[in-house]
DNA sequence: AATGAATGAGAGTTCATTCAT
DNA sequence: GATGAATGAACTCTCATTCAT
């Protein structure tokens, strides 16, 4: 701990961590626009307005700023999914409705920051540190899940409700990614009423 | 055409031919052992037994010969997956156990190269040409689950079977990325039959 | 601007400036030495005391600093002549005295780097940038010439003063380059003599 | 010389002969329209027909061929200035048009290859033998201009015939490089017309 | 604390020439 | 004699990181 003060600086002050602030929004802001590989630290600090020897004295290295750009994404991400989240009624007896919700509330979460999301996904399968970050918070989407899940147990017809808590959330999230990634030439609400039919006619009836 | 022979070489002599295929192969072991970014082009000549020269007769840079590799393994993949589908009867009562054959070849076929699956997401994810190719596979692969959800329409309760065939094409990669990457505490034997389960609901009654 | 600031420095700090003109110095040396091909920015930065990687923040490439030496070499030589020519009196009635002044003015003003001369006229002949560099240092001297001409133009027999001012320095240009540059049997001195002789001949009575 | 036949050919069959023939024809068309450095040995070989291994079996490198097209490019201009020459007579009283017909000789005989011109200028300061073999060219060129002024003596008003060919030759010359390759606001027949005027005035009474 | 100049290892790529077939 | 595959030294340029001021 000490050791690590000794490299780089905890901002006690409010222009410190005004400053360090500075340097994540600019990170984030190139990241998203060029990508993480095309973005150097010379251009991170230019945008933040400090030197790259600052740069230094706040990060270790390139890719800290990159893990501070993510907590915040991170966080960001699971208030607004949280958010979402609340205004749903599990007890709805409108499954299709509630559903329904969910997903546009994944789909609308995913928007901001939407240029991020794919440099997230490049770092995820190269960067051994963010996979760990990243697959703990997949892994709190699943709990999460499986705890919507239990909250409404008795409608389920499912009986092995961990299975179905990532079976949930991987179908979700791989249609909320191709809408965002790939091209498909069928509409984005007939993707999404089947999703949900999909996943109605498997948690409930 | 006269023009690109000045770049690179086609191959005529059978000794050029094998050379090619060295170079591809060693190539092949190496990004899926460390990466594209973490192999050159000096490794993969050494790795392949020629001369960095040799290399850039034989591809423009380094790039073409990552294509060479996809061409390649998806040549391999689709030769697998068509032959464990050809011996799929779609006509089978037993819908549970035709989608767990399914499953089970999309398993089997990513499992060759499986080293090479990660380095092939960050490349479509970084490279635009590598995106499209991949995409065009993909759509293969959709437009191949929509000619087998139309050889059993009469079979299926679903009527929109476009959005059909993406759902079920992507929730199965999905799940076979998950078994393949991430991390999970449940068995992949109660994941793939809770998928199976889903998509047997999903479909048939 | 600011993006090109990005990619070469723009000298600020009294350190910054000197390493700019110690690489310039340097380049100029090792071309005149050994030409610009024989020399390498690795050898340029080495002889200049610097990395690499700082020869490559001041600029661009190689052929930058070739265009900052001939800029130098440019400034210099013009600085030359104009010292000379300021000491000229174009009235003097004894015009083979006038001329020779003038010749041995341009021979005296070729004679600093003498040995990036040859650099610079294949560079000349091999990059268009530096033809057109070199064609409007020409064309400042044929103008300059012309000008010369025309302060002493009632003394002049001469007709077409624009031909006369190209002929004039492209004679006096090549007889200099005979003298710098090829071999010969006779002395300097004659050749001058005769140079000389043509063109008072040629100008006046 | 037995050495050197170890190493490259002397052809001697027909056919041998005739490949060496097209290496250089080839050669002096890709030197003329790319340049030396621009092309290499591989084009040549393509361009001629006959593979690289060949190439080296009947040029020792690269600069072999140069020369030889250099050789095959001089002649070629001896010639038809040559030929030129002898149309003229040296006694006619009209000097204006004599010396008018031998500026044209030049200037056509340099039209031949014109891309080439450059070339030879870069490699005549790049390389010391091709340095040589054109000082000896030029050498030539001098020694003929100065016959011819002897041959036209006792109407001559110069006294220093050497000093007057090389300053003759030179400033054609000059004036014939400026026409081919620099860019000048004035025509060529008023440039060409004011050098005749000074040598004749030079020369002659 | 802050600046920005300096570093240097390492990457991709070219091409004259050699050599096995 | 001919082919064209193979060689490998050499070159240019980048950028994360350090360090003098």
């Amino acid at each position: 701990m000490s050791e690590m003060e000794d490299k780089t600086r905890t901002p006690r002050q409010d222009r410190s961590i005004k400053t360090k602030e500075a340097i994540v929004q600019a990170a984030m802001r190139l990241f998203s626009e060029k990508g993480y590989h095309q973005t150097n630290t010379k251009q991170i600090a230019a945008a933040a307005g400090v030197s790259t020897g600052s740069f230094y004295s706040y990060f270790i290295d390139k890719r800290a700023v990159f893990i501070d750009v993510l907590k915040d994404y991170n966080d960001t991400l699971q208030a607004r999914v949280e958010a979402y989240m609340s205004e749903i009624n599990f007890h709805n007896p409108d499954k299709h409705a509630l559903l329904t919700h969910l997903v546009d509330s994944l789909l609308l979460s995913h928007e901001v920051y939407i240029g991020f999301n794919k440099e997230l996904s490049i770092m995820y399968l190269s960067d051994d540190d963010i996979t760990q970050l990243m697959d703990a918070q997949y892994e709190a989407g699943r709990i999460r899940t499986l705890q919507y899940l239990q909250m409404g147990k008795d409608e389920l017809k499912i009986t092995d409700l961990e299975a179905a808590a990532i079976l949930v959330f991987e179908s979700i999230n791989a249609i909320v990614d191709v809408i965002a990634f790939s091209p498909h030439r069928i509409s984005i609400e007939r993707l999404k009423s089947e999703l949900v039919s999909m996943l109605v006619g498997y948690l409930y009836i």
